[in-house]
DNA sequence: GAAAATAGATATGAGACATAACAATGATTG
DNA sequence: CAATCATTGTTATGTCTCATATCTATTTTC
């Protein structure tokens, strides 16, 4: 799994490197990667690859995939959601929920009820089978949570949640 | 910008929640992620979208993404680096790699020299332009960077820094 | 020197996204 | 009430990031 997906960013500041006169002809021993390290964001991407990792591994016997795994989870913890405020919580497009939808119910994991105050939308509602999922698979993430995390103190976690927050904050013009 | 793309888990612990019986037909007001919330690598997800959302903006008036602007840090910063070892650095196969490379070489900020001792191999460098838009971008991306993490303290930083580290180094099997 | 390994490339497919356009329905408003 | 406008779900389509299989040229190994 590629961590320079979404990768990121350098170093300091423009860096006044002074871009040494290329010796001719340099193998390369070991790739530096000393400019990118230098970011936090691409520290976020390194070990959210692994999270992402870990998780994928850890859905996959459930025959869950990450999108498909949200989905559910939305959808057992509000009952009568409709696809549109599905698609907002997840934050992707309506068009793209639909697939998903599609998935889970060929699966009989939820299922679309119309709304009767409203023909146009569905209300999504898991199935018996759908909720026995979500306790398997929720505990088997809360499980790899608590592997991944394993080594770092509750003040430290604590301090996490805060800095991201913050950054989740920082978003503008959006 | 999806968050749930490789979004994130949710609760405690399989949770004995019990699922409350479906009260006829609920409008669901505003939806709950509050299992998904509980778990960190979710709200990993959805601060590093912000992050990487601010870094695409940020990147595009040097028309570079986020892989291509990587491509070009690692190949400043390791002059005569072959593409096999900037593929595995970026932690990508070898054939996406190529078409990275293609781009890079095609605007002329790279340049693929033959490496004399292996006539199989391209000794990646960068050029002129490449060295004065890689000084370009990584001063905003730093720009980026320090707008994203301000009001984080840098204790914080550096907790974050130590346990987004123990978290990368937590991958198994691999 | 023949077989095996390696560097780069090509072709192709999957998954996660976005946009445009549409039908059905509902809401607004003149 | 009728015409317009907005919304819900859908289909079609395209992009981007990734992976695998396969190919050619070249080492490397035996």
């Amino acid at each position: 799994m590629p961590f320079s997906k979404n990768a990121r960013p350098c170093s300091g500041d423009a860096m006044k490197k002074t871009h040494s006169p290329a010796p001719q002809h340099v193998e390369v021993a070991s790739v530096s990667d000393a400019t990118m390290r230098r970011f936090v964001g691409y520290r976020m991407k390194r070990a959210f690859n692994v999270v992402q990792e870990d998780l994928a591994r850890v859905l996959k016997p459930f025959e869950l995939r990450m999108l498909t795994y949200t989905a559910l989870v939305l959808i057992v913890d509000n009952p009568g959601m409709r696809q549109s405020q599905l698609a907002d919580a997840m934050d992707i497009e309506r068009p793209n929920l639909v697939v998903l939808i599609d998935e889970l119910e060929r699966r009989e994991l939820i299922v679309r009820d119309r709304v009767p105050t409203d023909r146009r939308a569905y209300a999504l509602k898991a199935t018996l089978a759908g909720l026995r999922l979500y306790d398997r698979a929720v505990a088997a993430v809360a499980a790899h949570e608590a592997r991944l995390l394993d080594g770092i103190d509750q003040d430290s976690i604590a301090t996490v949640l805060a800095a991201l927050k913050t950054i989740e904050n920082a978003r503008q013009g959006d």
